[in-house]
DNA sequence: AAAATATAAGACTTTTTTATCCGATTTAAA
DNA sequence: TTTAAATCGGATAAAAAAGTCTTATATTTT
């Protein structure tokens, strides 16, 4: 459903987030541990989250990466999703389709609309922290 | 969602079911037109269905695809998916978590559960015959 | 001011997916 | 029986996605 890129997104930024809840700052490295994905690959993803203003950076010794607890608050998985993989997962007929839309549908948009209704708005709804309270309330994971 | 594959097979079947019901064999070059998709590759992916037993394909001159009455009313999209694209639909954490389960959840899966749910019965009851009734009554397309 | 540490950016490589090509095989028609 | 039409199967090629590497830039610490 995600790209790799996307899914390693959305885990370093509830690794972030998570980290930043308790007071530190995290960087590439603990990221790439933390989340089980490769370090420069990570890195790249990283960029892409801090040029959307969802994770915060600061260069230099002792930098690295941060989030504000009102973004953490705030923001919700849709927007990751955005910012990675673009809106196909909002727009793209399921078919591959250009032309399919509610007035000239794909055979299977009627069936379909229904559910990627439902995917929107559950991507929409879960925030960055209700993700992080799920990682401490139900030990839910973040590799293997 | 679907690999690009996984979108012409589906669009084949379609195509192939419609041609039969009209009592028309068909073939790659006709079924690649009728879906805009490249030739070669197509007859690829029409490999696959025919192993799977989803369509028939008759060898030789006057030679081509076909599919049965029976088939077209009781085949559900989730079955061409499973062949093309295997189980990851079903299975695989949108998180790329290999643990995850409702036991061991990634932080994503108690939210994402319910859409699954939806998702996989709405591939399981959509058979060929809705998609190719679809097509006629509502005008539904193919291409483009 | 220099050294060390960390992100940023772009070029490059590898892997996977998508797509093409060609020869072999099967079958129907001429 | 020959020829033409069609799928089948394997090898190859191109494009996209995933992943690496190297250098530049910024910032803190010493």
């Amino acid at each position: 459903m995600f790209s790799k890129a996307c899914e390693y997104a959305i885990k370093a930024t509830i690794f972030t987030a998570k980290q930043a809840l308790e007071g530190k700052r995290t960087n590439v490295k603990e990221i790439a541990e933390g989340i089980d994905s490769p370090e420069a690959f990570t890195a790249k993803i990283l960029q892409i989250l801090v040029k959307h203003q969802i994770i915060l950076s600061q260069k230099g010794a002792g930098g690295g990466f941060d989030m504000q607890a009102e973004k953490i608050q705030n923001t919700s998985l849709i927007e990751i999703v955005l910012a990675v993989d673009g809106d196909a997962i909002i727009n793209r007929c399921v078919l591959g389709l250009k032309q399919c839309s509610g007035a000239n549908p794909c055979p299977f948009h009627e069936k379909y609309a229904p559910v990627r209704m439902k995917l929107v708005a559950s991507l929409k709804e879960t925030t960055i922290a209700d993700l992080v309270a799920g990682l401490t309330t139900r030990m839910a994971i973040l590799k293997e």
